[in-house]
RNA sequence: GCCCAGGUAGCUCAGUCGGUAGAGCAGGGGACUGAAAAUCCCCGUGUCGGUGGUUCGAUUCCGCCCCUGGGCA
């Protein structure tokens, strides 16, 4: 059993400066595969702080088909950086890194553990690994590159590309809009290429917090895609399409939005429209959930510092309370049961 | 019962004027620096419904049989 403290203590020597940093726990894993449970329990015997690690879930009025936390669920596993933008605003990766270690630090100045929880995998490397200082992305300057990119292709993009930055045209892919025309922004804006951007300019501040990192996933791909089908059935039961019919009421929104870009949302979207039926949209939002769970598992399987959670949900929590004893920490009971 | 149209990859279909076949989707693997629930890249052997015949060679042509639609009775 571990010992019993609200106080986490990191017994290290002293000039370990590593061991110095305090802890953050990450609480990895695909869409639909128990981060949140695993998250509450945790909460309720430990004491952590939960941030949430998730591109869809800073979004107001999107709640349904996030599979946000419920109002009775966050009472006693407050989240944060949930509920943070207007679905008409964009959020980004360098904005999740700021508000991320903000709430870190606030968590660490209360005594407790920050655990990050979620499966946006680019925020957990961006608020790993940093992110080049780079200028933000600019409204101006996209629109008219999506209007050269609808008029001219993709292509046309990547050999303009090639001249101011050709080692970033040699990296992307010309069938690669969106990374092209990043990249032709930061040109636009900086004079610079990117590619020498990259290499020249510094990363943002290093992350002032060691990471454990868990990744939770059922063991087999089939248990996943069940779970999917399960979860769309009831977010569909649920009121999921009265919530996109209300969101196209109260903003103006189009599917070019980037909170309309998420994941089932696209397709009721379409199905409202009158592109397909109830069935074929309930069909084509779990494949697109199943291909974005697949993603998910790539970026966990390049990382080989993870720790696999794929046991049920005692086998976990013993897991995590073994590692974390294995670091040499106090850390309260988690309880067992 | 008769007539017509089909039966080819997990699904929807293309195609082979006779030389054992390929797209989309699905699925699998991978990439990922301010859109990331996004955006891309790579991966195709399947008794070509069955069985006989013609042929050097049949998934392709012919006969019969089975199955699925539609029509006529």
């Amino acid at each position: 059993m571990c010992s019993c403290s609200n106080q986490l203590g990191v017994n290290r020597p002293v000039g370990d400066v590593v061991a110095d940093l305090p802890l953050a726990v990450c609480l990895m894993g695909p869409t639909a595969s128990g981060k949140t449970a695993l998250a509450v329990e945790l909460v309720q015997s430990g004491p952590f702080e939960i941030v949430s690690v998730d591109s869809a879930l800073v979004y107001r009025g999107m709640d349904i088909g996030t599979a946000k936390p419920t109002a009775d669920v966050l009472r006693v596993a407050p989240h944060r950086l949930i509920d943070i933008c207007e679905p008409t605003s964009a959020y980004s990766a360098a904005s999740f890194r700021s508000d991320a270690i903000s709430a870190m630090e606030d968590i660490v100045a209360k005594g407790k553990t920050p655990l990050l929880v979620g499966g946006t995998m680019l925020y957990f490397r961006a608020l790993e690994r940093g992110l080049t200082e780079l200028p933000a992305a600019d409204s101006v300057v996209r629109a008219r590159l999506d209007h050269l990119l609808q008029t001219q292709g993709s292509h046309y993009l990547h050999t303009q590309l090639a001249q101011v930055d050709p080692a970033s045209a040699a990296r992307i892919h010309p069938n690669d809009p969106q990374r092209i025309q990043r990249a032709l922004e930061v040109y636009e804006l900086t004079g610079k290429a990117l590619s020498d951007l990259w290499r020249d300019a510094n990363l943002s501040s290093p992350l002032p917090f060691r990471l454990l990192k868990f990744a939770v996933t059922p063991n087999d791909r089939q248990v996943l895609r069940a779970r999917i089908e399960l979860r769309f059935e009831q977010m569909l039961a649920g009121g999921f399409i009265d919530e996109v019919r209300t969101l196209r009421r109260q903003y103006n929104l189009t599917l070019d939005d980037t909170a309309m870009r998420a994941v089932g949302y696209r397709q009721v979207w379409q199905y409202l429209e009158g592109a397909c039926d109830k069935e074929a949209m309930a069909t084509l939002a779990v494949t697109a959930t199943c291909q974005l769970a697949k993603r998910q598992l790539t970026w966990l399987r390049a990382d080989a510092s993870l720790n696999w959670l794929t046991g049920n949900g005692a086998e976990n929590r013993e897991k995590i309370c073994q590692k974390i004893g294995e670091l040499g920490i106090n850390l309260a009971t988690i309880k067992r049961q």
